[in-house]
DNA sequence: CGCATTTGGTTGACACGTCAATCTTTTCAC
DNA sequence: GTGAAAAGATTGACGTGTCAACCAAATGCG
């Protein structure tokens, strides 16, 4: 087994401080959310998705593919959100098998309040702070890790 | 209340890919490390900080400072992991409060087994992948986002 | 038609993190 | 000393995600 090749001190840090970064920046979200709205990232894109579709109501597999998610995780973020009062469910028209979501009247309210406060926090945070040349940098740069790690067969 | 500033096509492409960076590296990170050693990201935190001080055992309260977890989080986690069989605890000498955390051999072997494989996934995806240039970049950009948010008062 | 397969979705067990409450030992002011 | 407050750590309830097993409706092939 060949020594592996460890990290420099540069190195390490950059690590450590990429680490913090990919931890601290979703739980910054979620506080912004919740504090704000009450409302977890999840429950955030759920009803940002539903609410932006035309007919206004969605599959749940529909919903899991345009969120890139399992469908048990949708199918078990549902069930709170239902129960929370925030969406409506009913078997689907066509298909006896399918579900379609609709926002309920305290979903709309809900996403309706959070998406401005929302989208404040992504601007401030991600846009104002970055030149449009350091954004263009970091798009380079997230395809470039990502693409390393889709290589190797892990994303 | 003024109209917010919504994002751009441009924008909301980056926002999305940010997003969904944020989400897939530390799940592909998991992947890895579970894959190859059995471990999740967590317990591989905490063998490698208790494995990197000198006297080979650590109190929980200073591993907890060192990770930058929540006391509770690392007690939880310990629990796991002493139950099986990674780690040991026991009362500390000089202070009956405390607990003196140490690796099991099992616990020596897996760390042991694991560092080379993580660390060559680190390097492959993040570094191999970049250039000096762009690693300095990134630095950069994470650390003006990062302050952003720790102007809102949210990290 | 009839039955196996696929598809849409749910469920249950479990790992993980957060928060608030709790427990015990230590500290410290008097 | 003694009692209140602080410090170290655990616990329990709950939200969230994963995986594997499962159920029911739809499909499709003989």
């Amino acid at each position: 087994m060949p020594e592996p090749r460890w990290l420099t001190a540069q190195e390490q840090e950059l690590w450590l401080e990429f680490r913090e970064f990919l931890w601290g920046f979703p739980s910054a979200m979620d506080r912004q959310l919740n504090r704000d709205s009450g409302l977890s990232t999840g429950e955030y894109s759920v009803l940002a998705a539903v609410s932006d579709v035309a007919p206004g109501s969605l599959r749940s597999g529909d919903l899991a593919a345009t969120l890139q998610w399992e469908r048990s995780r949708v199918s078990h973020l549902l069930r709170r959100m239902e129960s929370k009062g925030l969406i409506e469910r009913c078997v689907a028209s066509c298909d006896g098998r399918g579900q379609e979501i609709k926002l309920s009247e305290a979903g709309w309210d809900t996403i309706r309040a959070a998406a401005p406060q929302h989208v404040g926090f992504v601007r401030e945070t991600l846009f104002d702070s970055l030149s449009t040349t350091e954004q263009e940098q970091l798009r380079t740069i997230l395809g470039k890790v990502r693409g390393a790690v889709v290589e190797r067969e892990l994303w």
